[in-house]
DNA sequence: CGCTAATGTTATCGTCGTAT
DNA sequence: ATACGACGATAACATTAGCG
């Protein structure tokens, strides 16, 4: 079975058509691509591709690394295509697997097993929505904040305000209870709430 | 407008590390 | 050994948003 559309630079001719909307549910794209239409298949990588890529960011800090990551994922999904069951959302299941690759790249990172660079420029700074909403600085600062959370808090927060999942997605995408996953966010909140009154002078930033 | 699901907040309890 | 504080998990309750 060819995979051409996932070799060489191919996330870069995916991210430049980004924003596409499904006219179809994802449950039938996966089920299209299950049998072989590698086009339902880009379709939902093309849908994806950018919060994935923030989010393996936000784990990794490392932009090019991120993009591996979510490059391997990508190559995961393909293989992992026959184990996919149906009736559920793709979007865990997913998530699940962006973020298991990024950590692992993250570990090769912070054993030196690849360049660190922090001070790196962002070859994909594209603002969300929610991120438009806030001047560059302030954005700046609340991902400083975000990345100085333990894992433990940063991811149940990157997974709902990045990825976009529910608290029951996210408690599925980490494997614990949805009522830890709500703890773990008002604990993150409340951090990130104070970090940024202490930095911000008291000023009132919506998380 | 009322119902329901999702989300946010708070109180309480258990666990773990540390000082005495 | 134990008292204490910090922290996280859980459950219950409150609030909000979406939908018919």
């Amino acid at each position: 079975m060819s995979i051409n559309f996932l070799q060489g630079r191919w996330i870069y001719k995916v991210r430049v058509r980004k924003g596409n909307a499904l006219d179809v549910t994802e449950q039938e794209l996966m089920k299209r691509a299950k049998e072989g239409q590698q086009d339902a298949l880009e379709q939902i990588f093309r849908y994806h591709i950018d919060s994935a890529i923030r989010l393996a960011y936000l784990i990794t800090r490392n932009w090019a690394t991120a993009e591996d990551a979510v490059q391997e994922a990508f190559l995961q999904v393909f293989r992992s295509l026959a184990s996919f069951q149906d009736d559920r959302p793709f979007k865990p299941w997913f998530t699940k697997i962006v973020v298991n690759k990024a950590k692992r790249t993250k570990d090769r990172l912070d054993r030196g097993y690849l360049p660190y660079d922090m001070e790196e420029v962002n070859p994909h700074r594209i603002y969300s929505p929610e991120e438009h909403a806030l001047d560059k600085e302030g954005v700046d600062a609340l991902f400083q904040a975000i990345n100085e959370l333990d894992d433990i808090h940063r991811l149940p927060l990157l997974l709902k305000y990045v990825s976009g999942l529910t608290e029951a997605e996210i408690a599925e995408t980490l494997g614990i209870p949805a009522s830890r996953v709500k703890s773990r966010l008002y604990v993150a909140r409340q951090r990130l709430k104070k970090r940024t009154e202490l930095e911000g002078g008291g000023r009132d930033d919506d998380v």
